[in-house]
DNA sequence: CTAGTTAGTCTAAAAACTAGACTGAGTCGA
DNA sequence: TCGACTCAGTCTAGTTTTTAGACTAACTAG
């Protein structure tokens, strides 16, 4: 299959990965949170090739996670600011973020520090059960595909979450 | 910049990223989730050309997301595990789920359900601070580089969270 | 002996990525 | 008015990656 036809499959996490799942896509939405809104500012910082920027901010803007706002004119100048369903993306390079923090970072802690306005704490922020409000990982939930959904079956053997 | 040297970067989202940052490793993943475990099983399922599939699980591998096991002798064969490490980027898959649920799926609701073990509820695990337990997001939490840590100085307008 | 299983590898063509120069429409200072 | 600069891209040519599909190896089952 090719990969343009991922996004036909009836998966969500195929559908999102055929938005997010490039190179340099994550790493573009991570400098839009923040704050990164200029071309040349987005290929200075991530040394992308322009031609590869261009592309993936186009992208980008075709599925609404990001769009153009003029911000001068003559020449008409224009910045990429996060949509709604852009900044909706936050809990996804949140939890990217975690997880590079737990396992790429040196000893002295993560070069990105995220404070909670609310309570004023430096924070990672964890996954939470909206019923029940515990902490959920891998091992307390157990996923299946929905009947009549058209999506793949479930593997025979069953998730894997409560391997030890 | 050549992709492969996003990885030397001082940023735990760009580590992360030349890992997770590619076509089809976000599917390979949520496939190990969901309890896939064989080569052809993958290939069959996502329809993913078997060079990429190899290549894909063979830098999972090396970058101790997953691992092989021996399942079988003469011939000797093995199946492809989640690590602790793996098991740890449950949080950005399910996010990535949310993330597509909301945008991506039809009247009929998302194709996959999960259950939370404890509770018993079909949930969207959502973000927690760990400190003082509301749920956050982009417009709670302010982000900004620790001083020192070699990351890119943050954008002068600083971070656009609060934005309307 | 033949067909089937599983996990890959091989090959050649197509597509994507990359570096770096270049363009266009202006501004700014002298 | 000239030259340098800004910014957001585009163009080009060479390199790398991806893709489809056939093929291989090492068995097992009938």
């Amino acid at each position: 299959m090719k990969w343009d036809e991922v996004n036909k499959q009836q998966c969500s996490v195929a559908r999102s990965s055929s938005v997010l799942g490039d190179r340099w896509t994550l790493l573009i939405l991570s400098d839009c949170f923040l704050g990164v809104r200029n071309f040349d500012q987005f290929q200075e910082r991530l040394e992308i090739p322009r031609t590869t920027l261009a592309s993936r901010l186009q992208k980008l803007e075709q599925h609404d996670v990001l769009y153009r706002k003029q911000y001068q004119s003559s020449p008409d100048r224009f910045e990429y600011r996060l949509t709604d369903k852009g900044r909706d993306l936050y809990p996804v390079l949140s939890t990217i973020l975690n997880w590079g923090d737990k396992y790429y970072s040196d000893e002295a802690g993560p070069p990105i520090l995220r404070r909670h306005v609310s309570c004023g704490h430096d924070i990672q922020p964890v996954l939470q059960c909206p019923e029940c409000e515990k902490t959920v990982d891998a091992h307390n939930v157990h996923a299946r595909t929905r009947p009549q959904s058209g999506a793949h079956p479930d593997v025979s053997r069953g998730p894997i979450q409560r391997r030890a």
